[in-house]
DNA sequence: AAGGTGAGTTCCCTGAAGAAACTCGTCAGT
DNA sequence: ACTGACGAGTTTCTTCAGGGAACTCACCTT
């Protein structure tokens, strides 16, 4: 795939999906972090080349997403178990798996339950405001340049797009910095 | 990539991930659903090849996620937009630039910030329970199998492993204290 | 007529994904 | 001691998708 470099696009969703936004990537955390965790079981899942889950592993683990355990001596035996930095991507899996099951649900029924152990119940995950609770969607929320915005490689257009955009609602909360709609460097 | 077929695996993120997970299509649909809807802008704000461009837009028609449609005759002239199932990755989006954001957040503060119009205020996305609003995660809920659920390539291991998990949980309405203690706090 | 813009196509080249076989260390059974 | 199996990768080989850049085509502006 020539990996193109998207770790340092200005933009907080193109270094995640500089990591995640590989068809194996995701299917590897959800594997994980509901308890798949070792080398030869996530291989027999996912139908995955051994090659390529060496390599995927091996990159979590660089970016500290996973840890590589060695869970037994004897017969020596490694597995892989989530970081916090891994953990806190099941939000991101939750989304996922609820758009699927919406658009692609199958008249029988979801494949799959979510059981909030909390409140008791099957539940599925909406993606709220933090503040007052309301669901986000593309017509209640605005992108707003922020302080560690700049002008680059996947943010030529977009970039002077949202800063047009803040200008004319003026001043949301503290005004933006820059005159010139480009928060530079 | 020799693009697997995913589509027919029992998982919805499986199916999520055949469309979305792709380093291209999260931004791509970023673009257009923060405006950023014509080619030639895609294609200069992404830095992707245009034939990967023309490509993925194909495929995100073809889906039902994007449409393209005719904005002016005289020099004719498209333009891609986000259809209902596409608006609906909206929230999956706020998951991966949050997830970003906390985890490779640089000091100057995040390159984008989200305002929410309903209560006036900058936000970000948590995903939360429908019932009770409690942020998800990996440790207040458990995967069980759901009516849809059969086994098949993406669940020969996890399929049964979810499965024996929810016999030990047996009626899920009496909370069971795992034996492994998989479930902090 | 010359140049520009929008929206793609076509071309070639490299390198990542897929498949399957191979390695290496350690048990388990006979 | 010999054979087989398992876990965890590594190696080899082939093929096909991605990157890059040039090319097309229709229309507009000067």
């Amino acid at each position: 795939m020539t990996r193109k470099p998207l770790a340092d696009v200005a933009c907080s969703i193109a270094r995640a999906t500089d990591l995640f936004g590989d068809a194996w990537t995701a299917l590897i955390m959800r594997d994980v972090l509901v308890g798949v965790t070792r080398f030869d079981d996530l291989a027999h899942d996912l139908g995955i080349s051994r090659k390529v889950l060496a390599a995927r592993l091996a990159r979590l683990v660089d970016e500290g997403v996973l840890t590589r355990e060695r869970y037994q001596d004897h017969p020596p035996r490694e597995h892989y178990q989530a970081t916090a930095k891994g953990e806190d991507l099941y939000p991101v899996l939750l989304g996922l798996m609820a758009w699927g099951d919406r658009w692609y649900g199958e008249p029988a029924g979801p494949p799959t339950r979510i059981w909030h152990t909390t409140c008791g119940r099957d539940t599925n995950a909406v993606a709220v405001c933090t503040h007052c609770g309301e669901p986000l969607t593309v017509h209640n929320s605005d992108q707003l340049p922020g302080p560690g915005g700049r002008v680059g490689p996947g943010t030529r257009v977009l970039g002077p797009l949202i800063a047009s955009r803040a200008e004319r609602r003026q001043s949301p909360g503290t005004a933006v910095a820059d005159p010139d709609g480009q928060t530079a460097p």
